[in-house]
DNA sequence: TTGAAAGCGCTAACAC
DNA sequence: GTGTTAGCGCTTTCAA
C-alpha cells in the first residue's frame, strides 16, 4: 500500500483533484454541495490520505516550519549545555501545539551554516545565544520578510526583533538582601558579548568579582577566594555546581531556566519561570500574522515572576 | 532581490538547468569539462543560490529530515521535563553536523499526531518515551522502510529498532554497596509502562520501596519514612530535588542525563554519559545505508561509563 | 558533453 | 459546482 494522492482521492470519488483540494483544504470561496464533500472526505479516510508538505510548500512558498538555531558553545559543562534546554523544549511545545513544524538545528559560532533559512523556506526563526557576526551573515541574507527573533542577545539590528530577560529587574529584587558592593557575580558564559557585559553592568557588581562559568576547577578556585562574601549566581545549573564549593545559604540564584527545584533550598531563588517560551512564542504568531506588528522598539523584556 | 533558481543560473551561465543541477550536485555519471563547470559554480555564488529542499523532496521522495518525536508527559516538575534534554541536544549536534535536518515534535501521549512522518516524508524518526500504543499507531501506518528507533521505550514490534540503557548493569556496580534488599529506589516517571516494569525488576528493590517520581510532595513523604535506608536514584535531576530531603552521603545516582555535575559531589555517581545520544546517532545512520543492517534481535543496549 | 522534457504532489486562476 | 491546467523548483531519463 503507497501513499495516496489527491488523484487518486480524485479518481476514488469521481472527482477532479481541483475539487478534492478545495474540500480538504476547506477552500474559502468555493462552493460544494455536502454530497461531494462527504464522498470526498470518505475516500480520503478510506484511502489513509496524508498530504505531501514539501508538495505544498513548494508551490506555497512557505513550509509550515519554525527553526530554532541554537548557537551552542564547543566546550563547557552540562550547565551549558542544558542553559537553553527547558527553553527551546516549552517552546517547541507551544509551537507544535498550535500546528506548526519545528526544525532545531546547531549554529557552530565560527561557521553558522544559516542556509537552512532559505533551503527549507522557514516561515519563522528563533536565533538563540549568537554572536554580533551571527546576527548580520543572517540579515545580510534577507532583504525577505521572514520572521526573525534574537533570543538571549542584544544585537543593533532593526531585521531582527530582540528578546531577553530584564536582569535589571531580577537584580533590583536582590539587592537589599543582595547588595552588588559585597557580593559577587556568578554569570553563564553567553556567546553574545553585548548581553554578557550588559548583564555584568546592570548587576552593580564590580568587574574583580564578577565570575563567569567556564569550567569547575575554575570555579571552585573562584569560590574559595570569595567563601566570605554573599553571591549571586546566574543560572540554576551553574548554581546547582556551586553549591559544591560554597554555602548554599549565602547564595542567591536567578533562576533562568525555569527549574527553580533543582538548586538546594538553602538558596534564595528568583525565578523568570517559563515565561521567556511564551514570550516568544506569542511574538512569533503575531509577527506571523503581521511581520511588522511587533513591539516598534523591537525589545521584549521579560520580567521575574512575582510571588 | 529574490531567490535564484536553478533555471536563473542556467540562464546566466548560458547552459540548461539540466547541467545546472548535474554540476551543482556532482553528478555521477555525468561528465562535465571544467570550463562549464565552473562558469556554473561562479554564476551560482553570483546569485547567492541556495537550494529549494522543498521542491527536491518533492522529486526525491525523501527529505533529509530526521524526526525526533517525544512523549513528554503532561505534568510534572522539571525533572520531567528535562529528562531528554540533553539526549536531544546530543543526538540534534550529531545529525546537524551530518548534514541533516532535525525536526522535534512533542507527542501527547493521549493523542499522538504522527502524520508528520509522512507529511514531511521523514528520512528517519526516533521514538522518545513512548508508550506502547504510540508505538502500534506508527506501525500500524508503515509498511515503508522508514528507520524507526524507539528510544527508552520496550516495545514488541519488528519494525522499531530499540534503544535502552542497561540498567542492569548499573545496577550490578551498585549492589556491593547498596544493596537492593536495604536499599530503597527512586525511579523516573517514564511513560512506557514496560520499561518502567523491567527497572523496577531489575534493580531487586522490593515493590514497596521503590518510589516512582511524581511531584516534590510525595518524595517528601517518601523519603522520611526512608531516612535511616541508602537510597539509589534515578537521573540526577531527581537526585538534585531529592538532595533537599535525603543525605546526598547516603544517595548513589545513576546519571541518565550526561549531567552528573548537577548533583552534590557527596553522593555516588555512576554515569551513562552521552553514550545514548551516540549510539541513536550511529545506529540510525547505519540504518539509513541499509533498512536493515541493525542488529538482528534489534536490540541496543546502552553501558555505564567505565573510569 | 549537453539539453528537452516528463514528472514529483499540490494550489489556484480561469474556463465551462 | 466542477474540471482543466499552468506552474512551484528540482532530478533524471533519453535523445541529440
Amino acid at each position: 500500500m503507497k501513499k495516496a494522492t489527491l488523484k487518486d482521492i480524485a479518481k476514488a470519488a469521481g472527482v477532479s483533484v481541483a475539487t478534492v483540494s478545495y474540500v480538504l483544504n476547506d477552500a474559502p470561496n468555493q462552493t460544494i454541495p455536502d454530497e461531494t464533500r462527504s464522498r470526498v472526505l470518505d475516500e480520503a479516510k478510506r484511502l489513509n490520505y496524508v498530504p505531501n508538505l514539501n508538495a505544498r510548500s513548494l508551490v506555497m512558498q512557505k513550509s509550515g516550519l519554525i527553526g530554532i538555531l541554537i548557537n551552542r558553545p564547543a566546550s563547557g559543562g552540562s550547565w551549558s549545555r542544558l542553559r537553553h534546554a527547558p527553553f527551546v523544549d516549552g517552546l517547541e511545545r507551544l509551537l507544535t501545539e498550535r500546528g506548526y513544524h519545528v526544525v532545531l538545528s546547531s549554529l557552530d559560532a565560527a561557521n553558522p551554516k544559516l542556509d537552512i533559512i532559505s533551503e527549507r523556506k522557514l516561515d519563522g526563526v528563533f536565533v538563540v545565544d549568537a554572536k554580533k557576526e551571527s546576527f548580520h551573515l543572517i540579515s545580510s541574507r534577507f532583504s525577505e520578510g521572514v520572521p526573525l527573533i534574537a533570543v538571549d542577545g542584544l544585537i543593533d539590528d532593526p531585521l531582527f526583533y530582540k528578546l531577553n530577560y530584564d536582569y535589571e529587574d531580577a537584580f533590583a529584587k536582590l539587592s537589599a538582601s543582595f547588595g552588588p558592593e559585597q557580593s559577587y557575580l556568578i554569570a553563564e558564559n553567553v556567546n553574545n558579548a553585548e548581553l554578557a557585559a550588559s548583564i555584568a553592568q546592570s548587576s552593580g557588581v564590580p568587574a574583580e568579582r564578577v565570575h563567569v562559568m567556564e569550567n569547575e576547577a575554575r570555579l571552585h578556585a573562584f569560590l574559595s577566594g570569595n567563601a566570605d562574601r554573599t553571591g549571586i549566581v546566574l543560572g540554576e545549573f551553574a548554581a546547582a555546581v556551586a553549591c559544591n564549593y560554597a554555602d548554599p545559604a549565602k547564595l542567591a540564584v536567578i533562576c533562568t531556566a525555569g527549574c527553580p527545584e533543582i538548586v538546594p533550598a538553602a538558596a534564595v531563588r528568583i525565578a523568570f519561570g517559563s515565561r521567556k517560551a511564551e514570550a516568544a512564542f506569542e511574538l512569533m504568531l503575531r509577527l506571523l500574522r503581521d511581520p511588522r506588528s511587533g513591539p516598534s522598539d523591537q525589545y521584549v523584556r521579560v520580567k521575574t515572576v512575582n510571588d
